[in-house]
RNA sequence: GCCGAUGUAGCUCAGCUGGUCAGAGCAGCUGAUUUGUAAUCAGCAGGCCGGGGGUUCGAAUCCCUUCAUCGGCUCCA
């Protein structure tokens, strides 16, 4: 006999041997049809699998990451399993769980495309095949025999990834007739996977090496209910309508045109009115914490870039340098605006009591991204970056590292982002010559990064091998409405461009000193920071950051010369404000300024003339009655200066 | 850049296997209506069916090519 422990400490005897699925049942059935993983003594399991000494038990059930990673896993071994059926000669990569579903990378062989339309038979097979309730079974065996067991088959690529594992018991799992290297855990059986999608096939580069053969990818998840699968469809309905690329045409913000060139943004009015107020609020902020605002050329002699090794870096994929009329003078589009702030920086003698210097600018860059990887103004070729630059000493670092993590968490907080994630970017150590600068340096950086983010009480995930090539990071990502993630704050430390750029100050000791870098943007992109915002207000842009706050709807043209002592009244107070003067009725104007999402609607008719009032509704929640204008003047001060508190 | 898909009026979309297939709704314009909290009515105007080749008696529809967009992969100073 053995002893379970449970997580609320109680403990229970059970035969060796047994498994957690047994134990759940034993301890009720309808719990055993609940879970769908357990953790023993700290390692997610099968729940099938035997459990041969005192252990530690926790049930997963659906609501458990650890469940939903299971369920998934078994998911693409079941769809591995459909298509082995209908593709003869397949080949499998690897098909992991996600975190919303699961993929599997196929070759279907030479000549053969699987396309979304064929998804609907591969789903309809998976259907058949889960209700079979096929059992999958774990199988352990050495290396070798795995090896074989895949030449056999002519798997190369099964093959390839048993030969990078370490000697020792392998285990694969077969579901009925499709076996597969594979860690687990896994269900007992198929017969809970009630609910089945297929979403999308994409092309997956073999190993993400773009040099390798592109694997076929298909992309799906599933629910043991049809209401949770309902459910979930549903919600990726509603996301797209979030998407800043519709939200941005409908509201009129921007556009982008064949003629001007992809990935190059086109603000419109409004959309540029938001914009500029976003510039407005960062520099009368940058001011109090002690920036200088600078300007820089959107071009620099090819040697800048030389000089700064960015040419070095990425010459061969960035817009191609511009030559003038006079021979040998050649300029590129900026794509990064510190080279300036260098020179700007050596314009000037420096003493260690100016030090920090911090520089910023709202600086347009130009970057040549692959044509595949535009994507509305999260992704795009020219884009303004709210960038600074702080040279300070060495031993002042990690304050002014300090100082920025505190920027981007109130402007953060200001617009009310509060789903954000902070990654600490490090080097890959394994992998040195991706970068530039010695082992000290590096070795510092890191360290300042680490604990300037420790002190500031910022909750990181630490990654290795996504540094910069010049210095480690520490970025600020956010989600979108599809669910990807995308950088916008980041602040880098450098000690490359102060030695390439031959920068000093002079310090205490009347000796030449070399500063150290900090590169770093807060919104990011405006343009990819705009995106963001639309995305996570759904259009819906708080008060202060409306191109228009308030509409006035009359309820006939009768009241049009009232409407328009109200607008002035409005317009006097700096209250960006419209009237709706079509004759159209009032139910009809109210539906089509909701749709445009103008934070307030004015309604006024023969009532409000009369008392000097106005009838106040707002966007998305409805009538909120009647005002005194003036009293509507001091709410929506009131509402802004809250806000921007 | 790579794989797959898509591309019809400003927007959302119909147009099956090639032969009144150039359509609808919204937006726009004109007129009527003068309206009380999410769509008033009528009329008009709008497209070389992404571009270029081809197959065919005949192409929005089939083929090739090119451009752009979408979903991924790779990349992201």
């Amino acid at each position: 006999m053995i002893n379970i422990r449970f997580p609320d400490n109680s403990v229970k005897e059970f035969e060796a041997g047994v498994s957690s699925l047994e134990i759940a049942e034993s301890i009720s059935p309808a719990l055993a049809m609940q879970v769908y993983a357990s953790t023993v003594n700290g390692e997610v399991r099968d729940l099938s699998r035997p459990i041969i000494e005192d252990s530690s038990v926790i049930f997963h059930k659906w609501e458990d990451r650890e469940a939903r990673h299971t369920f998934w896993h078994t998911s693409a071994h079941l769809l591995a399993s459909a298509l082995e059926e209908l593709y003869a000669g397949i080949k499998f990569g690897i098909g992991p769980s996600i975190e919303n579903g699961f993929y599997y990378d196929v070759d279907p062989g030479e000549g053969v495309v699987i396309s979304e339309s064929d998804l609907p038979a591969i789903e309809a097979r998976m259907k058949e095949l889960a209700k079979e309730k096929r059992k999958v079974e774990r199988i352990e065996m050495s290396k070798a025999d795995a090896l074989k067991l895949f030449e056999e088959k002519g798997d190369e690529y099964k093959t390839e990834l048993i030969r990078d594992l370490e000697d020792g018991t392998i285990s694969l799992y077969s579901l009925g007739t499709f076996t597969d290297l594979c860690r687990g855990p896994h269900l007992p059986d198929t017969a809970n996977i009630e609910a089945i999608k297929l979403l999308s096939v994409a092309g997956a580069y073999w190993k993400g090496d773009e040099k390798r053969k592109m694997m076929t990818r298909i992309y799906g998840v599933s629910f043991p209910k049809q209401k949770l699968l309902d459910d979930h469809l549903k919600m990726l309905e509603e996301a797209k309508k979030r998407d800043h690329r519709r939200i941005g045409k409908e509201l009129e913000l921007f556009a982008f045109s064949q003629k001007v060139g992809m990935g190059l943004p086109l603000w419109l009015p409004r959309g540029a009115d938001m914009r500029q107020r976003l510039i407005d609020f960062m520099t009368a902020e940058l001011k109090h914490r002690g920036y200088t605002i600078v300007s820089t050329p959107h071009i620099g002699n090819v040697e800048l870039y030389k000089i700064s090794g960015h040419y070095e870096k990425y010459g061969a994929d960035s817009f191609q340098p511009m030559n003038t009329p006079q021979e040998g003078e050649q300029f590129m589009l900026k794509p990064m605006n510190c080279p300036h702030h260098c020179e700007i920086y050596n314009a000037t003698p420096h003493s260690y009591k100016d030090l920090p210097v911090r520089m910023a600018e709202f600086g347009t860059v130009y970057r040549y991204e692959q044509h595949g990887e535009l994507h509305g103004l999260t992704r795009v070729r020219s884009f303004t970056q709210d960038d600074a630059h702080h040279f300070c000493e060495a031993d002042q670092m990690k304050e002014e590292f300090k100082s920025i993590i505190d920027l981007v968490q109130w402007v953060f907080k200001s617009l009310n982002f509060s789903d954000y994630k902070a990654q600490i970017s490090l080097r890959d150590a394994t992998n040195k010559e991706k970068y530039i600068g010695n082992d000290e340096n590096w070795e510092k950086a890191q360290k300042a990064i680490i604990e300037a983010a420790g002190e500031k009480g910022l909750e990181t995930k630490v990654v290795e091998g996504e540094a910069a090539f010049y210095g480690p990071k520490l970025d600020f990502m956010v989600r979108d409405a599809i669910g990807r993630e995308w950088q916008l704050g980041t602040i880098q430390v450098d000690y490359n461009l102060p030695e390439r750029f031959d920068m000093s100050y002079t310090g205490a000791d009347n000796q030449k000193h070399r500063p150290v870098l900090l590169h770093r943007a807060i919104f990011g992109s405006l343009e990819r920071f705009v995106a963001v915002l639309i995305e996570s207000t759904a259009g819906k842009l708080p008060l202060w950051l409306s191109p228009d706050q308030v509409i006035i709807l009359p309820i006939s043209e009768k009241y049009h010369d009232y409407a328009k002592k109200v607008l002035n009244l409005l317009n006097n107070y700096d209250i960006r404000t419209l009237i709706d003067e079509r004759s159209e009725k009032i139910g009809k104007k109210i539906r089509d300024n909701e749709l445009k999402r103008i934070p307030y609607m004015l309604i006024i008719g023969e009532n409000e003339e009369r008392s000097s009032t106005v009838s106040v509704r707002k966007q998305g929640e409805g009538d909120k009655g009647i005002m005194k204008t003036e009293e509507f003047v001091d709410f929506i001060r009131e509402q802004v200066k809250k806000e921007l508190e």
